[in-house]
DNA sequence: AATCACTTGCTTGCTGACAGCAAGTAAGTT
DNA sequence: AACTTACTTGCTGTCAGCAAGCAAGTGATT
């Protein structure tokens, strides 16, 4: 059974399209926005007709939704690559790298994804839990890794992981925030430095201040 | 020149249709977003006719753009009362609790405000100047207030205003977000606790560094 | 291996809703 | 009474979503 580029199975053929409409989108909306991003505008890009997009994905919100999953995963890849093993400040520290990794390889994605959460924020989104669920999930793998670093003594073990993570994923946020919106001031290198230095300095177990 | 409300000079009566629509709006896009709400909605249900609202504005953006005005007014207000004459890290936490009380009087506000800064970070934004200028207002009064910690020996002087600036205006502004996405979960008070902790934590000079 | 019934990928025609505009009416101002 | 300002109504172009249809791939039977 072989494929040359003229005959492809159904699945290629949809898997191809998938894509290239995914991809055309990410162009437009960095242009556009994705409110004055039409589907008919992302299907024609593509290089198809302009029902495609909407007859693929159903609608404009499902459009975006899965392009924000699509997105999501990457991010996670560089995420569990840039963290590996690492606990307690380390991994937080490694989190905010693989960040500005991310953003550095891929920063078409960084900035869309971005855009993609504000939609998502408001109250007639129809693809909120893609991007609740990804910041639940931040949440608690910070917490996670702040209680590891209580448990092995890297961490004070006065302070709630729990509001510890809460912080660091809200510093976060309003980090790539300001990025999309400030590209020209905000500098993504120094920030995260000077958070680096604070969570070094206000989680730290004191010397001798073992468990 | 007696004014009854059936007799109302020019002025009086847009003033009064202008607060009773960006008053409607507030409502119209808590529930359905700046999105999915009308203009023709916001005209009518402020009791007007479905004309009004664009006539006003001369378009969506140009009443949202108000709207982002009014309630950034409202929002300093508050932040300047809280504030007063505090410097330095006194001066961020105040500013942290002027947040919580602005959000727990105004909840309403606070939502749209929020609302309102995710859509303006779309590159289609019309009226992206407003939230931006609010942020790079916050960002430097930040600064200012690092600074002067610094000259009254309260903050270590080993670190830079700059920096911590931008460091802690990435909080607030991913802490409100997330206040927005995830209401139920968030918790504002003690992770402004926790904020407020690192923030001594991390910033205040140690005993007998005097400049 | 040829063909026929069936599924899936994709396109085109249509509808209702909305933003924005232009022309008109009513209310106040001098 | 002439004029300005507040507001309304009729209209147009655009878009999302839907439904009907066409084309290309798939699989079973003989």
């Amino acid at each position: 059974m072989q494929k040359s580029s003229a005959s492809l199975t159904q699945a290629e053929r949809s898997a191809l399209s998938d894509t290239a409409m995914l991809d055309a989108a990410k162009d437009l909306v960095l242009v556009h926005g994705t409110e004055k991003t039409t589907l008919a505008m992302i299907g024609e890009s593509a290089g198809y007709s302009r029902g495609l997009a909407t007859y693929r994905f159903g609608s404009k919100a499902g459009l975006y939704d899965a392009l924000c999953k699509s997105i999501s995963r990457d991010w996670l890849e560089y995420l569990k690559r840039g963290v590996g093993e690492k606990t307690g400040i380390d991994a937080m520290c490694a989190a905010l790298d693989a960040i500005r990794q991310f953003v550095e390889d891929l920063p078409r994605e960084g900035r869309v994804l971005q855009i993609l959460y504000c939609d998502s924020a408001s109250p007639s989104s129809e693809f909120p839990e893609t991007s609740i669920s990804i910041h639940k999930r931040q949440r608690s793998d910070v917490q996670k890794w702040a209680e590891q670093g209580q448990a092995s003594g890297q961490i004070r073990s006065d302070v709630d992981p729990g509001e510890v993570a809460s912080q660091y994923v809200s510093y976060i946020s309003g980090m790539t925030f300001l990025w999309l919106t400030n590209p020209e001031t905000f500098n993504f290198e120094t920030t995260n430095a000077e958070m680096k230095r604070q969570l070094r300095d206000s989680l730290a177990a004191k010397q001798g201040d073992g468990q």
